[in-house]
RNA sequence: GCCGCGUUGGUCAAGGGGUUAAGACGCCUCCCUUUCACGGAGGAAUCACGGGUUCGAAUCCCGUACGUGGUACCA
């Protein structure tokens, strides 16, 4: 049997994709995956205003970054390309014209100016939001409050017209979310919305019912912002004669904010010191650049696994899964209803637990190409036994670097306060003395180096905890790292009396 | 204002009539580690509120509150 379950994921390409966008391509891919179904990317690009050179290309990047690939696209094509609304305007306006024709919309020659003067008028505290619905629109110019005749001479003069839905009075339209159940709607509550603008691009509501049934669209998941608007797709279904073919609805819920409530947005994340975008987005407008999780330093499926976990869990004590465990154990209806506060620390954690999870081998150009943004190039083979010493106390990519630069440079800033603050004489003479002693070593490794300090600590009747700190910070420049034998056993003989030595100095200053 | 949607610890959450209301993050204490981290053992919640229904409600119903989304020729 042939599986025709068909999702998409439509962005409008105008900036930075956050983190709710992917969350939404995720549920759409996993959805579509666990189905053995097709997921669909199609770029919702029908507002000219806000175009954003870059942005589409930007989506692909995130896409591919996150292990979400499409199966159908602008860039790969399908059987039902184009793919690009903007390259689909041609085919909303018949759709248009049939509703005008049945009845179930109408033209509307209101500029912008008349529209804000319609609302300025009816403004009130009582209705702070003025709509040009079925008590508004006998009032303002349209195809229903003029005559045929005028109508006509308008459009052959060439007067600008958007087409309007005509929403019915006293009727309720109801829906079945896949999360929600059934949810109902008074269709006189809601606007004429505007269906074709007078550029000729169609809106979004229109957009997406002709293209959702034109590609064969099984199951529409979107955020839940569009929930309000829901009755007025499920018309347009009903007026165009497609009602049969409707797709299953699911209103995703919201990222919210970690403190306080409302969406998360790219301002919160700057506020707060953490990235929203999937990836580093450059506004080319204004040159400013917003990082993302990728250059913050997370992992893609740590990502991935963050995200379907604001908003989807089983019924296990499981968090932490592959791209492979989310497509088998994913559906739908265990997403939630409620939105979920974004948690940094949460996130950070997810990444920690991937970075643990992954080999040495796969870390490394990762690590790599972190460590060549600070002028450093390791060679692999030292990476590698690098990174299984400090990849524990690793919580991002971006950690490798502090954690383990000292491995490759010797320290720029030494904390010589916390050694002086101990410092004596006997202290002194002992690390003279080993490194002489050390000096006769001839298999450099973490065992003979700590035979060696011990030997020496106990000549010298030192506890080793005396003089272990004072060696890390030698080292290391810090109270931090590793086994301090093995940091040694790293950097050599030579290196190791060489910043021994120096520090040696800078404590005698 | 109106309409929709939501509400289990600080956060993510399991649980969907009878449970000591799981687990995780974060926080605190202790152990391990003569750094840090990892790991381990503990500590902290009457499920927004008020009414029902029921022998029994976090779980079902109705209100209220709060939050959130929409109310554009933006998606």
């Amino acid at each position: 049997m042939t599986n025709d379950v068909r999702v998409r994921f439509a962005p409008s390409p105008t900036g930075g994709l956050h983190l709710g966008g992917v969350r939404t391509v995720l549920f759409n891919y996993l959805f579509a995956k666990h189905t053995g179904g097709k997921f669909i990317l199609r770029i919702e690009d029908t507002d000219r205003t806000r175009y954003v050179e870059g942005a589409e290309q930007y989506i692909y990047d995130c896409l591919a970054w996150c292990g979400l690939n499409p199966d159908e696209s602008p860039l790969l094509g399908g059987e039902y390309a184009p793919y690009r609304q903007s390259e689909r305007k041609d085919i909303y306006r018949q759709y248009a014209e049939q509703l005008i024709a049945q009845g179930n919309a109408y033209y509307a020659f209101d500029t912008s100016e008349e529209l804000e003067q319609m609302r300025a008028n009816l403004k009130s505290e009582q209705n702070p939001s003025p709509q040009y619905d079925h008590k508004t629109r006998m009032s303002m110019r349209n195809s229903l409050s003029l005559t045929n005749e005028e109508v006509e001479k308008l459009i052959e003069s060439g007067a600008p017209y958007v087409v309007r839905i005509k929403m019915p009075e006293n009727e309720r339209v109801g829906f079945t979310d896949m999360i929600r159940g059934h949810i109902e709607n008074e269709t006189e509550l809601v606007d004429d919305k505007v269906l074709l603008k007078a550029d000729g691009m169609p809106t979004y509501h229109l957009a997406v019912v002709v293209d959702d049934y034109l590609m064969k669209i099984t199951h529409a998941f979107r955020g839940e912002e569009w929930l309000p608007s829901a009755p007025v797709h499920i018309l347009l279904w009903k007026y165009l004669g497609w009602e049969a073919e409707m797709p299953q609805w699911a209103h995703l819920p919201l990222i919210l904010k970690p403190d306080g409530n409302g969406k998360l947005s790219k301002r919160d994340g700057q506020r707060l010191g953490f990235p929203v975008f999937a990836m580093s987005w450059t506004d080319p407008s204004t040159g400013e650049t917003i990082n993302g999780f990728k250059e913050e330093g997370f992992l893609p499926e740590a990502f991935v696994n963050i995200l379907a976990m604001l908003g989807w869990k089983d019924d296990s004590e499981q968090e932490i899964f592959s791209m492979q465990e989310l497509i088998d154990k994913f559906s739908i209806d265990r997403v939630h209803k409620g939105g979920a506060k974004f948690d940094y620390d949460k996130a950070k954690w997810f990444n920690q637990q991937h970075i643990q999870q992954k080999s040495n081998e796969d870390l490394l150009p990762l690590v790599k190409s972190f460590f060549e943004k600070e002028g450093v190039t390791p060679d692999d083979e030292s990476l590698l036994q690098v990174i299984s010493l400090i990849k524990e106390r690793c919580q991002l990519l971006t950690d490798f670097w502090p954690q383990g630069h000292f491995f490759f440079k010797s320290p720029s800033d030494i904390d010589t306060d916390t050694i002086k603050a101990k410092w004596t004489d006997e202290k002194k003479t002992f690390f003279n003395d080993w490194m002489e002693t050390f000096a006769n070593i001839t298999d450099w490794n973490s065992e003979q180096i700590e035979a060696s300090f011990n030997e020496t600590t106990a000549k010298h009747s030192l506890k080793k905890g005396e003089v272990m700190l004072p060696l890390r910070i030698m080292l290391v420049g810090g109270k931090y790292g590793p086994g301090v034998y093995d940091i040694a056993a790293h950097i050599g003989k030579e290196e190791t009396k060489n910043r021994i030595i120096s520090a040696l100095q800078l404590i005698e200053e």
